[in-house]
DNA sequence: CAAAACAATGTTATAATGTATCAAATTTTA
DNA sequence: TAAAATTTGATACATTATAACATTGTTTTG
């Protein structure tokens, strides 16, 4: 077992353009089965999210959108990913007040997330056994559960130069 | 197993005075331990976390400050708090921006939580379970752990009026 | 199509949370 | 006790987020 190898991070050396344009692919074809309006400015932020996979401010996004063309305000930014979060289709980073792109927007789960202290990377993970565990543990204490936060941060494997 | 008793609420139809002094017994054994400085101020932070279970923002401690006699300016309750941090004698609520008192403090253990949606109380959960189902998952992706935010919010057993 | 209703965006101001910096006071160490 | 280190005070400011209301755009309905 010592010698077993590791799941590559999905996030790590891919086609990222590819990887970009079919969350934005995704996200056309969900607010539309939504009937969720996907407008230019929430397109656009959505874009900007997806420019990697690292979780981004939001007064990141709002400067990458004032270099658009004419500047935006906090509101809209925040209208945004509020949209955005509400369709699932991007992750708030509570411990860093950060959002990111969401990578299984496909299908309903929890936000599970390895978060790379060194080179930021948040890579969503979808553990049902750890999502057994929580549920089992708030069985036990009659909790009902409506929303997980799970963010476990340390040095991705691409980080480790011991 | 449809009548199983569930585990009642430890932070709920408590002494919670005895609870509470318990804390800051426990807290001054390990900053002797540690060779660190339970200092009147940090103390008298620690006390005002533990008057609940819930949660308290950074500016509902500095109000509380205060009203004991002299304001206090921001600083000095992050400071404190950094302190209460360091010494594991409290948690911050990421999804909250707020801290609550360790109820775990007198051994290593990560911050694991139940959080009530309506009475706002945190449960501190210990749940090997739940960080043995982390560590796997991490080890898979070869990611090395620092630190775990697990905040699990929904309903506690007494909130919940169906 | 026109008007009404609804949804989204613009704009301004402000609230809430957190930090940098340097000076003063206190405690510890030598 | 003097020097060094730690803690606290104080001021200013940075960052994150929301409230409120006006305007524009889109959809629905008569």
């Amino acid at each position: 077992m010592a010698n077993q190898k590791t799941t590559p991070i999905p996030c790590r050396d891919h086609d990222h353009d590819k990887c970009m344009s079919d969350a934005i692919q995704r996200a056309r074809q969900i607010c539309q089965a939504n009937n969720a309006r996907l407008t230019p400015i929430r397109e656009r932020v959505l874009e900007l999210i997806w420019q990697s996979h690292n979780p981004l401010g939001a007064y990141d996004i709002l400067a990458m959108l004032g270099n658009d063309g004419k500047p935006a305000a906090p509101p809209t930014v925040y209208r945004a990913l509020d949209f955005l979060l509400a369709q699932g289709l991007v992750h708030r980073i509570a411990s860093q007040n950060a959002f990111v792109g969401c990578s299984l927007s496909s299908h309903p789960h929890v936000s599970q997330f390895l978060l790379c202290r060194d080179c930021g990377v948040a890579i969503e993970i979808e553990a049902p056994a750890i999502t057994k565990a929580i549920a089992h543990n708030a069985d036990q204490y009659g909790f009902r559960i409506d929303n997980e936060t799970i963010e476990i941060s340390g040095l991705c494997q691409c980080c480790q130069h011991d």
